[in-house]
DNA sequence: ATAATTTATAGCATAATTGCTATAACACAA
DNA sequence: TTGTGTTATAGCAATTATGCTATAAATTAT
């Protein structure tokens, strides 16, 4: 219920993603460079430090060739 | 491609949650009110001005009782 | 046509995202 | 230990998201 930046539901984005990305073989970098976003972009989104945006979200997908929605294909319970 | 905001894109995702809120009953006031955001930011979702924030995809889809990757059903070719 | 509801837009202040660059920390191999 | 690859963090500038409030426009009743 947290309003200003749920960090709960970012941390558990941010560990969903690392694990995706992982299991799609790239490194923070690689997947950086692809997406054509900062490498400091990847780190602070996927330890929950970054409330980011839907067309990141978008842009990150298209980089690891899977639909956006399995980005936010994670349990959260809140 | 586009890298600064990605409007086709954000317009896209702003039609599917339109369509998605009428169909769950909702007005974007009854809507704003249940996720405790504002009408304006609904409205300026819905009509592509705003690239929004994860966060605001979960509280939205929360309000709507849906997960939040419902939100992002949606295809769109680039 | 008139009223009521719903949606769009605008401007301002505040907070947050992002890119950029550099550096530190960490893990692991040689 | 030393090196190499990977991840974390920091500070700054620029852009953007968000809340707030008010008003206009559009849609839908009556």
């Amino acid at each position: 219920m947290n309003k200003v930046r749920d960090s709960e539901y970012l941390l558990a984005f941010g560990k969903h993603l690392r694990v995706t990305r992982k299991a799609y073989g790239f490194t923070q970098e690689s997947l950086a460079f692809e997406a054509d976003i900062t490498l400091s972009q990847i780190a602070r989104i996927e330890t929950g430090r970054l409330n980011t945006t839907i067309s990141t979200i978008k842009t990150v997908a298209r980089a690891l060739k899977i639909h956006p929605k399995e980005l936010l294909d994670f349990n959260h319970t809140d």
